[in-house]
DNA sequence: GTGAACATGTAAACAGTTACATGATTCT
DNA sequence: AGAATCATGTAACTGTTTACATGTTCAC
């Protein structure tokens, strides 16, 4: 039994869910689509598993935000959804909510400050590892970027807005890159040093 | 059922559990005081609620990684927790783990890119205030760091690992409000050029 | 003695992840 | 015909948040 009435109810957050249903607007597609639009452009700064996608979608289709298109070739299993009315209506609501920035959840962090009162440097390959990783997230995001927005037309909102969100990603990749290649050299002199 | 026996289920992450030993191993405490101290130094890149923080209490208690310090005073419901040597042991084991980078969750990201593909300006005043509110969280980082890290001794590991970390928090609330004091002004740009 | 801050807890809902199964399509 | 990839799903679990209750301590 649920604790309040759905009247009563607080409105959730759902993210998730408009980030299908903004997805959809540019194209209706299929879960599986979707899961792999996500592994690129949207990724970064909102990521999901093919089963929560796929889970989202049937309560989405419940609600009536979105319907399966009856495709002339419906062969298979394949649904393709689109965005209906109801959906555009939630989506332009939620659209201009409050919400708070985002908490930061760092596991290397906490394991750096672990070791920081354990001592040992046993962090090191780890923030080395990571330094790798990001370097690799940063060419790939460069790469979107001279791909699809190098030369594109700043006076196209739409497309300047996609650019600045892809832009966003590549400085916060740098700014870890730029803080790990200051730490991870004085954390190896305290090695050195022992 | 579990659908897997004990001994081939995965390690799970349980940073919570770790933050908080690290915290207690600094020094004993309540897990008032826990939820505390994280709304300062640590809650940057890791936070949690007073109820998360009991429920992990208890949980790392029933399995021995820390106890209650049976104090000479004591009055009321007052718990303080202090580690154990398994506790020692498991934040040791688990230090030396590898992990991923944290995925990006920004609620606002997925608004701005809603707002691309619905036209209106309708995210502009939520983009100003997240820059009102990185600017405060930098303020406070700042605060904190000329008070207990500007003079400090870099060649104390410890304490210069507490500097760094708290660094980052710097660097990525910097990144954020560069990159919205370029975004909004374009953006209201566009708004009046219709 | 009353109100604010301290301190802990139960219950439930919500959000995200992992394991596993399985059928359809396409390429060789 | 077999392998790789496309495509969807069930089940279970872990992790996080919210609502609410309740008792303690301390200052006025």
């Amino acid at each position: 039994m649920s604790l309040h009435p759905f009247y009563l109810r607080n409105i959730t957050e759902m993210s998730l869910a408009h980030v299908l249903l903004t997805s959809l607007i540019e194209k209706p597609s299929t879960g599986f689509e979707l899961a792999r639009r996500f592994d690129r452009s949207m990724g970064f700064f909102w990521n999901a598993t093919h089963q929560q996608i796929y889970r989202e979608l049937s309560g989405m289709q419940k609600k009536g935000w979105i319907s399966t298109l009856e495709d002339a070739q419906n062969t298979g299993r394949k649904k393709t959804y689109q965005v209906e009315q109801l959906g555009r209506i939630e989506l332009a609501d939620w659209m201009v909510k409050q919400g708070q920035p985002a908490q930061l959840r760092e596991e290397i962090m906490v394991r750096l400050r672990a070791e920081a009162q354990l001592g040992g440097n046993s962090v090191l390959p780890e923030l080395e590892r990571h330094l790798e990783l990001h370097k690799e997230n940063l060419e790939i995001y460069q790469h979107i970027f001279s791909k699809d927005f190098e030369h594109s037309d700043d006076n196209d909102r739409t497309l300047y807005i996609h650019k600045m969100i892809l832009q966003l990603g590549i400085d916060l990749e740098l700014g870890w890159i730029q803080w790990l290649e200051k730490v991870i050299p004085q954390l190896q002199k305290f090695a050195q040093q022992q």
